[in-house]
DNA sequence: GTCTATACCAAGATAGAC
DNA sequence: GTCTATCTTGGTATAGAC
């Protein structure tokens, strides 16, 4: 298999185990065995564990911003706010790009993982109001509900055997003129 | 010291630890460090890392609900929303009990602790409709913008040096009279 | 109740062959 | 481009003394 594909192919596998085992569960073994290569393959590529991870959290961003400009373009009918979060929603993906990003402000203590976390939460807010044009306030309140989402995501409520939770999660994640919408799950 | 007194200081050293590091990150060398102690008397105390964990995420719990709890009856004015939202505010310690919930809500692929971390924000969830009166879509609101508080803490946006990153910070842990405000930052 | 010493294992990284 | 073998470290847990 040819370098840049194989480099592509790892980065997906890695995704899906980031996602749900955090940076530090997630292990190169683990990574390697989903990627069907050998785990000092898996080192070799990246040169470290560390970069492995921050190649997938770029990729996940590059992702989430192409997602909501090509959503700013598409003509779909609607406000900005509900086009940008059926985006969010379009964007699942068995690797799971939100649980990515997520797992990665989690570590903002990180002296390597931290700034570039925060870059790119910097990144989408600075998005949200000079190129989509919402409010620091709607800014807000839509990256309130992309939280409450990824937090759902994280902890699978949706496993939880109780009607209230499930009927939470339903409402969450289900079609919502005014936010995200489901992804991943 | 007494072994009560000795389990609590522990708790309180895993918690901060736990809160920066997260479960895996962090190690027990580095919370028996924190409490003072040597690390095999913090497994020993404990049985396990794992059930360490579960403890002060249990007792996070507890501190919130009671926190929420006391808010209700404390006769202060303002919507019951404002008010919880205060107490959220008014909890933020040292030890970053916002952090440690958030730490096991991403979590949920865990086999022991995903249930566990589902359980708590079921309890939550419940307490909110059903305790305290909120109807579901503002509960959800709620939880949205309590998430949005976690997220920022944890990535630590106050660290970035941007101006509308800054902003944002401000605005979001800002005495808001419609969710959780301020913590532990 | 608390420590020191240590066993044991998992995991990231390196060396070098093919 | 990819593997096997292995080095090395760090981290949880146990044993046992004080």
């Amino acid at each position: 298999m040819a370098g840049s594909q194989r480099r592509e192919a790892t980065l997906t596998a890695a995704a899906a185990v980031f996602a749900r085992q955090g940076y530090h569960g997630a292990t190169t073994e683990r990574i390697a065995q989903a990627a069907g290569i050998s785990q000092p393959y898996v080192v070799r590529m990246f040169g470290s564990k560390e970069n492995l991870f921050l190649a997938v959290v770029d990729g996940c961003l590059e992702a989430v911003l192409d997602a909501f400009r090509a959503a700013l373009d598409d003509g779909q009918p609607g406000t900005v706010a509900s086009r940008l979060g059926s985006a969010y929603r379009a964007l699942a993906t068995e690797d799971g790009v939100h649980l990515i990003v997520m797992q990665s402000y989690m570590l903002g203590a990180d002296p390597v993982i931290g700034p570039v976390a925060r870059d790119g939460f910097t990144r989408i807010l600075h998005f949200m109001v000079e190129e989509a044009g919402l409010s620091e306030s709607a800014a807000e309140s839509f990256l309130a509900k992309g939280m409450l989402i990824n937090t759902l995501l994280g902890m699978r409520l949706g496993d939880q055997d109780d009607p209230l939770a499930q009927r939470f999660t339903q409402t969450v994640f289900g079609p919502d003129p005014a936010g995200p919408g489901p992804t991943d799950r």
